[in-house]
DNA sequence: TTTTAATCGTTATATTATAACGTTTAACTT
DNA sequence: AAGTTAAACGTTATAATATAACGATTAAAA
């Protein structure tokens, strides 16, 4: 038997090996083209990052990455992070202290997260609508933007399938 | 010669004696309807938030609090925030691990928050387009909402104002 | 007035993150 | 290829943020 550290429900609804691959082969891509290193260490945290569409603490990162990496501190780990936010293959997830990997990266960046309480998965989703209205209405109030973080928190779709999940005080 | 916190800026542009009056008493009726208890401490701690329409540190808060509650310790602060977050008179800036008075305590409770680099201001506006624009998009996704956090950073129209003031880095 | 629940004091510690500085590795220059 | 510079990494220390646990006190309810 396995033990995989992400949910079965996401290895069941999607190819997540090829997810993974595609993720890092873009990584790998866009490094190049940038001209910037996705050394060994920065592959292995974005390796790590992707076993799971979950929000993951640098700090479980760094436990992950030791036996891989004997000499990881939690420096090792806070650099690789800022690297890959720098290049926008990761997000962090602002309220939750907390990162996952980028399903968008070199596009547009700046998404919508919706965060699941109970399977801790972060679904990315660009809300052209939302974003637009956004636009606008930051554009009203004469403010310059330099980033955003829209992060909803709830019960997602299979969660709610789910017996025994809370999925009450929902606001609108 | 007085020692604000807070900006002079904020100090010219409206009389803030007044929005923080207005916002303790407002917080006073509201826990007085709710029958909870807005206690010395958890008064004092809404106060020193609403010196400025900065966001505050818990620790800062820390510092403030202790020449007038001896005993203050971590705790002391996270208690009250958590009161008044539960009870909608503050709000959390996820992404600066900080705290800011809310403006429409009592109303609708999630806003779009605008917060200067620069000044460190924090806007608060409904952005009633986005919120709707948002219900529709999680509707469509499913998920069932118990929070969100809408969080712009970048510069605001009074420090767009200022001399040296950086507002390159902008996105849409 | 007794009981119960809420609040607070206090100590300790967990969690998240950065600073600083020297060493190694990679990239660039000639 | 050798020297130079910049980037990345190792390492130690510590700062900043947050919570747990438990007893004492105060307020509310019965």
């Amino acid at each position: 038997m396995t033990t995989p550290t992400h949910s079965n429900l996401s290895l069941l609804e999607h190819n997540h090996t090829q997810c993974v691959s595609e993720a890092l082969v873009t990584a790998e891509h866009l490094c190049t083209e940038r001209g910037v290193q996705l050394t060994t260490i920065r592959h292995k945290v974005l390796e790590l990052i992707w076993e799971s569409h979950k929000a993951v603490k640098a700090y479980e990162l760094l436990d992950r990455l030791k036996p891989l990496q004997q000499a990881a501190k939690p420096a090792t780990i806070y650099r690789a992070l800022d690297f890959l936010m720098e290049q926008g293959l990761i997000h962090r997830v602002e309220s939750l202290n907390a990162f996952v990997g980028c399903t968008c990266s070199g596009l547009q960046h700046e998404q919508l997260l919706l965060i699941c309480k109970n399977c801790q998965e972060v679904e990315e989703r660009s809300a052209k609508k939302v974003m637009s209205e956004l636009s606008q209405e930051i554009k009203q109030a004469g403010f310059i933007v330099h980033s955003k973080a829209i992060e909803v928190h709830g019960i997602c779709a299979k969660c709610q399938t789910l017996p025994g999940v809370n999925v009450n005080n929902s606001v609108d």
